[in-house]
DNA sequence: TACCAGGATGTTG
DNA sequence: CAACATCATGGT
């Protein structure tokens, strides 16, 4: 199966981003091969995407999930946006855009599941991110479903019912905080009960979705605003409260300090409708 | 060793 | 409503 690419691609930047950490254990790139594995309808796929030529080359352990598993990739690596929209609403900013010349046809890497972004962005909340993947690693190895191929395991996210029965003392072992624990199983609650349904709130206002997401204890504004980039292709979605921004900030405009909120704020205004896009730039910028 | 980490919540003044 | 305490431990 063969997925074409849009305009702006750079498959070099994208194979970056998603090395940043070794720890990574939800998908895992061999001699630039990306392989991931997902749960789709109670069973575990795996599938790989290789470069070639202007396409992606994509191979699927199940044909019949093929429909699926495209609409994955599209979603994961963001292949429906005109980033010539993005670069030309931000040119004003001359910092973001040297930046945008330098990665050019850096894509959002998304993650097309909002529970996942929900969970991820909760793990990450307060500690630094090599032990936020150590965590994840953890809760993924012990209760995700697992795929072997050439010797190899793979592992999908475990399913919101998989950890929405657990209590907190089965999270302590693997280093969670009480308050993390605890945050993960509302989450997991909220979409095993149905509350929150991620076809629904693709249809609903940035405002309704916000304000749906925030009422989950353990979900503040930074994670509402995360997941709502990363999962409902929100790219005005803005986590200003995220420390990662703030230092990519610093180091590029050469501040002394690491910007304040408000600072943050008015700074985004060059940024219009595309803040989101533009923190995920600024995020890529650490890598360097 | 102290301080910071891709925050959120509850309490206090 | 703003400031502070707490979470809890890895990384530097």
């Amino acid at each position: 199966m063969l997925i074409t690419l849009p305009k702006h691609y750079n498959h070099a930047e994208i194979l970056r981003f998603l090395s940043r950490n070794e720890k990574e254990c939800l998908h895992s790139i061999k001699q630039e091969t990306i392989y991931k594995a997902l749960e789709i309808d109670g069973e575990i796929i795996l599938f790989s995407i290789d470069l070639e030529g202007n396409s992606l080359k994509i191979n699927l352990s199940d044909e019949k999930h093929a429909e699926n598993v495209k609409k994955y990739i599209s979603a994961w690596f963001d292949l429906e946006t005109d980033l010539g929209i993005f670069y030309e609403a931000i040119k004003e900013d001359e910092v973001l855009q040297k930046l945008c010349q330098k990665y050019k046809g850096l894509r959002m890497i998304g993650m097309p599941d909002l529970y996942e972004s929900l969970v991820w962005s909760i793990i990450g909340q307060q500690i630094n991110l090599s032990f936020a993947y150590s965590l994840k690693e953890r809760l993924v190895k012990n209760f995700g479903k697992s795929i072997h191929h050439n010797g190899e395991t793979f592992y999908a996210l475990p399913k919101p019912s998989d950890l929405a029965n657990l209590s907190i003392e089965d999270f302590l072992p693997f280093q969670f905080s009480r308050q993390k624990a605890q945050y993960i199983i509302n989450v997991s609650k909220a979409f095993a009960d149905g509350e929150l349904v991620q076809k629904d709130l693709e249809k609903m206002s940035f405002e309704e979705v916000h304000a749906k997401l925030v009422k989950i204890k353990g979900v503040g504004n930074w994670t509402a605003n995360y997941s709502m980039m990363k999962s409902l292709k929100n790219y005005d979605a803005f986590p200003v409260e995220d420390v990662g921004l703030h230092n990519a900030v610093k180091n590029q405009y050469g501040m002394e300090q690491k910007p304040s909120i408000a600072l943050l704020h008015e700074m985004s205004k060059k940024w219009p409708n595309w803040r989101g896009y533009a923190t995920f730039y600024f995020w890529h910028s650490l890598l360097d």
